[in-house]
DNA sequence: CTCCTAATTAGGTAAATTCCGAAATAGAAA
DNA sequence: TTTCTATTTCGGAATTTACCTAATTAGGAG
């Protein structure tokens, strides 16, 4: 189910997200180590380390074994892997979420699609405005394309070529100069804060 | 350096540690939203999820575009695929934390080796079976050894391999019967990247 | 210019997390 | 059996986080 899917990633990435669990996964991916030694290395007391390590074994990404009177923590490669190919795509999270949440999106364009057919133009402007994205994503970033070539995409999906490609405009999805059309390349976004 | 790197990495633990700011990821995977789109499938209010988007955003794992009277957010695949490809497999998690820690080991095996030989023998307990690890890591899991393949392992770095044999059996690295030795197999730890 | 709307920032509260010391447990050793 | 030792569990203090409402900013539209 991939409900309980998303709740293991979210669960991985939690119990990865703490800067001594981090380490202690990165130490245990060297070597194994008994809760002491680790202890001292992270300067941690042993029960704080004991938790830590509780909680890494419940996701599976530590085992343990008795070993004379210790017991000794070990990496466990394999759930590293799980995580690794088979959740963290863009594909997999894509997937993680579907229906998950309410997609209002998805109502609309079946309310007013038949296929890859728009059959109707909903009065809303929201709603107008969803449609019209959909459009917009039928045309790549940074591309020119003449006045006929937009015209020849559109008719892919609905007849009336003119009435979408002056909303586009309209709607800065896309510009205009003279009889050629564009999406502003979506911008390298710079600064950070 | 490897520092920084394991900041990256932790970072990316922590925001894609949070339902919310994991749920954004999984929509903007899907498709491009405004933060009131988010805040309505979500149920949230629009500061929170922009806050998210903003946490998101230093991570480099969503941009931003202005897009008529909206700011439309979108996932960055690249992030992502920089954590999935060069941060998350063991050999890379072991890296991260090199140096990071002190490692009370690498101490003791300066002190007591030269090259690969075993040049001394420690006082302490605690050194001593440092030293006996080491050597425990000579051998392979699941196989087993007759005593004069064991010997001739231990004797590549100490000359009392009859000393070293039989302290590896006392402090339970190996298991002995008659005069075939082996190692208690790790469990479940399968092949890594 | 002013109005309007989407988004962000500020400030504060409630909840969750991390860590520790003290006490309990489990199991090897004697 | 009792003792000793490594580890875990318990209970609570200090910090961090997530979320809200209210106020502010930014920018297109009129």
């Amino acid at each position: 189910m991939t409900n309980e899917e998303f709740e293991t990633l979210l669960n991985f990435f939690k119990v990865m997200g703490n800067e001594k669990r981090l380490k202690i996964a990165g130490i245990l991916a060297n070597r194994d180590c008994t809760v002491r030694e680790l202890a001292q290395m992270l300067k941690l007391k042993e029960p704080t380390v004991s938790e830590h390590l509780g909680t890494l074994k419940m996701l599976g990404l530590v085992t343990v074994r008795p070993e004379g009177n210790f017991r000794v923590y070990s990496f466990n490669s394999a759930a590293l892997h799980t995580m690794n190919r088979e959740m963290l795509s863009r594909g997999r999270l894509a997937n993680l979420v579907q229906g998950e949440v309410e997609d209002s999106d998805q109502k609309v364009m079946k309310a007013f699609f038949k296929g890859d057919q728009l059959i109707a133009i909903p009065a809303s402007r929201k709603k107008w405005l969803i449609i019209l994205r959909w459009f917009a994503e039928k045309f790549e970033d940074g591309i020119q394309y003449p006045e006929k070539q937009v015209n020849e995409i559109i008719l892919r999906h609905h007849g009336d070529y003119a009435l979408i490609r002056r909303e586009l405009v309209d709607w800065k999805f896309m510009t205009r100069e003279k009889s050629i059309y564009w999406k502003l390349p979506t911008p390298t976004d710079l600064p950070l804060d």
